[in-house]
DNA sequence: CTGAAAGCGCTTACAG
DNA sequence: CTGAAAGCGCTTACAG
């Protein structure tokens, strides 16, 4: 028979609605008996029933924003089935989620959705933001009118956030370097293939990369990292162009958008197989890659866990004060070759 | 505003009661009241409130009885964490969860204890069970008893089970092997050490691994397939002879327990990052074989998440008689080396 | 076969 | 500063 406030109440010679006052700090309750309340509370082991509360709570109704930058970028499908799967659990508790697209990376239009979310009440943001000042500044303000945000898989600094949920980057390239190192026994000229320079997580995937080669592979060379800005086109070309300057080129690594294409022109030079392949993630395509041989391996970021773990931590803040437990919530980076695919 | 019971009953002109025995199929409604009252429910998209459910069910208490191989295996420390987990988190639902620990395979034992556990009268048992026909009998005979089993890690066969949650052995197999094929370059002489042939997964980690190399590394062969026991004393013989026997051996897969005592044998030899070594789990030691470069890498399973999904899986059908989804629940096979441990 | 009522544990507007 | 009461959505023993 676990502790209700019930019992507390009794204990304690008040009413049910004094301990919940004094529980949750909800001001206005004697000093004294509200010390005394919880010096009973923390003998008897008291947890709240999360159940009765969302009940109770289920009466106000919250909504949280979301703003992700998944126009035309299939890695997000992933991403936005997680945050599906924590609205329908949510919305039990009257929780609405609503969900603003964005394609591309445009600073001003990041800011006018912002903006948009703001007038439809929310009391959450998840947002995937551009490393921008104007944004920084925008997520400032939004966070001053104590809106809770998360960034999700893309970071920015300088901002009050309650977490950012992603990919540890710097062990996401350091992970694809010591493969890189084990299938080449140690041995092999590298072209990197990112996405840009402007983006936090494909420069610290791009120094994890280099840092593992640096310490522990001294005779692999990074012949050069080209930014193919996420883009299938670009990465084409710049394929291209690193397989005709570098005959010697016996690798690529692939860490950020535009696979596709970068694999289009590996085909098209008929290396596959022949030159090693890392890459990042496991859209569609790339799981083709792999089977057919093309990729040897490929270091995921478990988009779904992001999505559903962003919409989780608001939640919980907005309905029971929790923080999330680090301010960083990385999620694994999973290796994935032929056989363990799904 | 959600669909509650309450509409349905204004719409359906019956009270809550009635409403609430008709959509959950608890018989005493007349047959065309109850047509109508699911008919509501289907046209207005009628989705239960958890929470409720929850909160007024809490008034029944359920026991779920687990018992689970974990003395004196580490392995199982974070599968027991996982349990502990969903233990807590149901505690709020009045479950509770009766963890029993067995030393060892004595399927007597075993057994014995499954009847313990009968006695508590259990709702829903977790097991790990030897794969024997008399625990499949004792299992069939508490299934009958209206008692939903889930196997966990190991399963057994010809058994009324709700699922089976644990690690796809299989592909366990096969993905150690693709990644053996990929850090020798194709060309290596293996030493399996394996448990044992009577453990149902740890023949098909064996046998996954054996196909992908027969049918994709023709250049690599499999020297020998010894059992360990999950024994450490036995694994460091084992491998002991292994270096003997074969001065050309070249790698080693160690697919089961023991796997400190084949890496002292190795040690002991001086050939600590001379010869590739795969393994699998990450148990503390393993992590502090990886990091010092002894063995490449290793193929985990996910313990923690299958403590934890198999109570939820039960409790689910215990609260909302929700099947899962699959009957076999497979983790991922994680890969993890040097800077993806955690 | 059906309804009215009490209850699960917590919250809150209202009255004092 | 505090209590009594109604409410969140669902369930169930009881009476008819």
């Amino acid at each position: 028979m676990p502790v209700t406030i019930k019992c507390i109440a009794e204990l304690a010679g008040v009413s049910r609605g004094t301990v919940d006052r004094a529980l949750n700090n909800r001001g206005g309750v004697n000093p004294e008996v509200e010390k005394r309340i919880k010096d009973i509370a923390q003998k008897l082991n008291y947890k709240p029933n999360m159940m009765a509360k969302a009940l109770a709570n289920s009466r106000k109704s919250l909504t949280i924003g979301v703003l992700i930058n998944s126009g035309g970028n299939h890695f997000f499908d992933k991403v936005l089935a997680g945050i599906h799967k924590a609205r329908y659990e949510t919305e039990n508790f009257r929780v609405n989620v609503i969900i603003e697209e964005l394609t591309g990376y445009d600073v001003d239009e990041q800011v006018k959705k912002m903006e948009h979310l703001m007038r439809k009440h929310i009391n959450g943001l998840v947002i995937t933001p551009i490393n921008d000042e104007l944004v920084a500044n925008k997520l400032n303000e939004i966070s001053s009118r104590n809106i809770h945000i998360v960034t999700l898989n893309a970071d920015i600094t300088n901002i009050n956030k309650l977490a950012f949920v992603g990919c540890n980057y710097i062990k996401s390239g350091q992970t694809a370097a010591e493969l890189m190192g084990q299938i080449t026994h140690g041995v092999a000229k590298v072209g990197v293939v990112t996405g840009s320079s402007k983006m936090l997580g494909h420069t610290m995937r791009t120094k994890g990369f280099q840092s593992v080669l640096e310490q522990h592979y001294p005779n692999i060379e990074v012949l050069e990292i080209c930014e193919s800005f996420d883009d299938d086109k670009t990465a084409y070309e710049i394929t291209n162009r690193l397989l005709h300057k570098y005959d010697d080129l016996t690798a690529l690594y692939f860490c950020a958008g535009g696979i596709d294409g970068g694999i289009r022109s590996v085909v098209e030079h008929n290396l596959q197989g022949k030159i090693k392949i890392i890459s990042v993630d496991d859209t569609e395509n790339v799981k083709g890659y792999i089977k057919d041989g093309i990729i040897s391996l490929t270091v995921c970021q478990q988009p779904f866990k992001q999505g559903y773990d962003a919409i989780k931590i608001v939640f919980n803040m907005l309905m029971d004060g929790k923080q999330p437990p680090r301010k960083h919530m990385y999620t694994q980076n999973e290796v994935k070759t032929k056989y363990n695919l799904d």
